[in-house]
DNA sequence: ATAATTTGTGAAAACGTTTGCACAAATAAA
DNA sequence: TTTATTTGTGCAAACGTTTTCACAAATTAT
């Protein structure tokens, strides 16, 4: 009933151990037929080597652990999709694990993974983060750690990030180009990468077209969106501003869905009264009402290149020269909730 | 550098491995004061047993195996998310794999995870699985396997599903109660077992409500609605019927989705000239144009379940005696996209 | 011919736990 | 007091690999 293990093909064949282990890994002195007459018997009998011992043995697990904020949010489950393809093409087992946004869970989940001694690491970080520290050691100690979507300002690694900057500038100056004066700005925790990056496209787009940053058409979300009540005070305090905003510029899925439905409420006619844009990697923005401006992210891409630049990491046996970050790019579409009639 | 070991804390205490072994397990006749000192000095020095050590001697990982078909479809995701939540809790790594509706895949990622001697399984079959003779094998030496949504005719264990016949029911007979006479429905391919049972519903509120079931009604989507393709034939098909439908019953998200972009793009204008609806755990139906009437499945209970049995049926010594089979209820939330007005 | 090298294989230690068994010391029963 | 029992600890084997070292046989160089 239990599982062939070495000995069963050594005593069947008359070997050591050590003779069918390196045939299989044909990487030593081993004679071309001894090699075969090993492999094929390997194979009729299903040898399937216990990963417990080679772990223990190699210190190596082939396997990488991926903290993501949430599962079940449909950017990140694209990026996990994408992780879950290289993992599967490279034969690495992964490991996910989420922080529901609180930097407990959050070093809780990372020091679980790296107890499971995972060969590397998949983070994007919790607003609120305070694992920086244990995943420095982790990286000194040998374990890569490449970061993606959310990345960290205190530890300089590697990166794989969207062109956060890039996107809401585009989408600013789209807003700007169609006539739109008051743009105001949902965002979520201040404190995140994703956050900073964005406001600061929003920035560059206002100072190109000469229209002066208003701090109080920028609110903050900071449980992104998780909360709805978050986002109604939010569009609230917009709307109650002396020159309430023609057009939102929103940060999340959620946060999007939020608003829209919140103007929807109101009966508040989108675009008519107020435009609606945002970051957004929904699965059917088109079909929403309205058809919805959105700044989609390469999500599967981010997390394939994630994974594979974390697996040559891994692989890379020189500890790698210097930190990679790499940049994709965002992709604007407009839809009609942007587009007044005139 | 290296982490920290059992041999670590025994010559620090003047111990013997054993004896700082069981008196981190509790488990054996330590004095009290060994049992503290031990704890106290793993404590201080953050002592992590190796865990591939462990699951060497003890044959067991403390983590549990998933399959499903895709991971970025937002049921699975929310499904996905609820079982992470259990295994956090009950501290057990959650492995994800996705089966991409390709049968091979599924077969191979199965065997991966065998490989990894996971202590149990959780499986969501693609619709022409041929992974079943695994799973038997798998179940029978003793690693139990736990299916959920998407469970075989072919293999009795345990299950968790939604309740689809009634979910199917319930929704055709809100269509029927509203006035649609002509009812077709969209679905995945017909050998899964949730398309079976949805039809199933469909049929018994047709036959409650006097309407002949009509073969020409029902159309297959053989790759559940990744490729718009065959979803626009499905439709293309209905409207070209003598007698075109006034509803369609769409039965996954990704049909749904499709069905109404279509219908967008002809022009056919929902609900008045033809009512939509179908099972979705879209995140916000509320802001679909027109807001959607759906089936809502308890996709993060379902996980949470599937999990919470599968550890029970790992920790209970005594093989099971009974298969469970848990059935979840569905919601019918009703909007705009199945009433018209009067 | 002998010496040096290459080639193929095996013995055994190591990876870090857990646990059956043995055994001494302390306690209880006779 | 002697014997039986309980209590606390240590020794050593086992889990299934990989890999260093050793060594015999075959080959090549001298």
């Amino acid at each position: 009933m239990s599982a062939t293990k070495l000995k069963d093909i050594a005593s069947a064949l008359g070997l050591s151990y050590s003779t069918v282990s390196r045939a299989l890994k044909d990487n030593y002195r081993i004679s071309e037929e001894t090699r075969n007459r090993v492999k094929a018997y390997a194979d009729k009998i299903k040898y399937k080597p216990n990963l417990a011992a080679q772990s223990l043995r190699n210190n190596r697990t082939r396997s990488i652990g991926v903290l993501v904020s949430n599962i079940s949010n449909s950017f990140f489950s694209e990026v996990l999709d994408g992780i879950e393809s290289i993992g599967y093409e490279k034969n690495y087992q992964v490991m996910i694990t989420q922080s529901l946004e609180s930097p407990e869970n959050e070093l809780k989940q990372m020091e679980n993974l790296i107890s499971r001694s995972v060969d590397g690491l998949l983070v994007s970080l919790c607003s609120t983060s305070n694992s920086v520290e244990l995943l420095k050691e982790t990286h000194l100690s040998g374990t890569p750690v490449v970061f993606f979507d959310r990345i960290s300002a205190l530890f300089e690694t590697h990166k794989v990030v969207a062109d956060n900057c890039g996107g809401s500038y585009n989408l600013t100056k789209h807003l700007l180009e169609n006539g739109y004066k008051k743009i105001a700005h949902i965002t979520s925790s201040p404190e995140l990468s994703i956050a900073i990056e964005r406001l600061e496209g929003y920035k560059k787009a206002l100072a190109e077209y000469n229209v002066p940053f208003d701090e109080e058409l920028v609110k903050h979300c900071l449980h992104g969106g998780m909360l709805i009540e978050e986002t109604e005070k939010a569009v609230d305090e917009l709307l109650k501003l002396e020159k309430s905003p023609d057009a939102i510029m929103t940060a999340s899925d959620r946060i999007t869905i939020n608003t829209i439905t919140i103007l929807h409420n109101k009966n508040i006619a989108i675009p008519e009264k107020i435009a609606v844009a945002g970051f957004s990697n929904f699965s059917a923005p088109q079909i929403i009402a309205p058809p919805l401006t959105t700044i989609r992210q390469p999500a599967f891409e981010m997390g394939k290149m994630a994974a594979e630049l974390l697996i040559r990491l891994i692989e890379s046996k020189k500890p790698v020269d210097a930190f990679e970050k790499i940049i994709l790019e965002t992709e604007l579409v407009v839809r009609k909730s942007t587009i007044r009639k005139r």
